[in-house]
DNA sequence: GTCTATAGATTGATAGAC
DNA sequence: GTCTATCAATCTATAGAC
């Protein structure tokens, strides 16, 4: 009979730490369960016992890093609205865009040694197995919707399918600059300098308002192609 | 004595297509030789015969798909470059963004079956593979060092860092519209109808032109963070 | 719950006949 | 150049002793 509880726990969160800097580092297909036992310092035979298989200790390590910053996101999305709707005004489209962008950011990697935690988050829509892609979007898919609706209210002259189409964009950003924030790099000498979080999100923040909240009209018209 | 010529180049030039099918819409890992040979219709061994690894493989076909859009890059941004020099002004920045990301979506795709290859060619940075993430980069550095030259000319007064992050969110925008505009997608729902591609380019142009384009300064203090 | 040992499948790569 | 046959390595997963 099972009392002494500590243990077991301490063998499952062990499994679940290295398999979130495996899995950052080397991807989810090239990390083998070996490896992570190794890392864990834990039996091979364990993981499977603890998880199941490994796309279950998959979609383990994909929530429990994706669930904080994703209820943060409802939870201040939820709290601009209904402060809007108090006043009776329309939510502020980069007051909604914060809301959504900084958790990510910010949950999980306050510390700077986690900051490769931001890599495992970033590559929810560049997955190419489409079982792991849907756990990413089903986790991702609850505030993105609630952003979408959201920002509807705030900008209510643009054309749905325009908003969409920028809402993309600013997710691509910002997944983009996750990556990058994240770890090693053979771009190295391409990517600007890692500075604090902070900044980060200021500068990822004014791009995409910009890009997001301006009239639809097509740019004016191109001088000549080429 | 090889004397045929044709039989060779057909072997090769069938392992090659095969493998952009399958690279680009499985990855690069979970794409065995197996498969390939079975797609391709040529013999399993004949793919080690041709390219004498797997890894050299990838690399031929990263190459033969970002070769003629990197070189539409260098060539158009040079012009533009070239044009403004003569007329003694500075390069538009928008027309150097344009130069930079429409060869993507029109080079290799302009038929709508062969779109599967954004995909390939969206998926440079979010690769695990540092190997594989190295030959994208490699193909991809001098275009976009040539982007970043001129756009300063354009920018003056954008201080350094700031240009090189705006630019990478912009990359980050424009991967991700060519991962969204390739293939099948769990995340179809959120997806904006993926419409002809000068319909996207022109959204993407004016996301990017807007992000870029706005003279540096923090954007009006946040009134509350939550 | 933890361990050893191994099954069972798949992988990239190669040797050698034709 | 093409083929068959196969190697050696690696992988996930499990059976069974402790």
């Amino acid at each position: 009979m099972k009392h002494s509880g500590k243990p077991g726990r301490d063998t499952r969160k062990r499994i679940l730490d290295a398999a979130e800097y495996l899995f950052s580092h080397n991807g989810f297909h090239r990390t083998s369960i070996k490896q992570l036992a190794s890392e864990a310092k834990v039996n091979l035979a364990a993981i499977n016992y603890h998880f199941g298989s490994k796309m279950a200790l998959i979609e383990k390590v994909i929530e429990r890093q994706l669930r904080p910053i994703n209820q943060q996101r409802v939870e201040r999305l939820a709290a601009i609205r209904q402060t809007a709707a108090r006043k009776g005004c329309r939510p502020l489209a980069e007051d909604l865009l914060h809301a959504f962008i900084e958790p990510a950011f910010t949950i999980n990697t306050q510390m700077q040694e986690r900051r490769y935690l931001l890599a495992l988050a970033g590559r929810a829509f560049s997955e190419t197995d489409t079982a792991i892609r849907t756990i990413f979007i089903n986790q991702f898919k609850p505030p993105f919707m609630l952003l979408f609706q959201a920002m509807r209210e705030a900008l209510p002259d643009l054309p749905e399918d325009v908003l969409l189409w920028r809402l993309h964009f600013a997710i691509g950003a910002m997944t983009h600059c996750m990556r990058l924030c994240s770890v090693d790099s053979p771009s190295a000498d391409l990517c600007p300098q890692a500075d604090d979080s902070e900044t980060q999100v200021k500068m990822l923040m004014e791009f995409v308002t910009r890009g997001i909240c301006t009239p639809y009209q097509p740019v004016e018209k191109r001088s000549k192609r080429r």
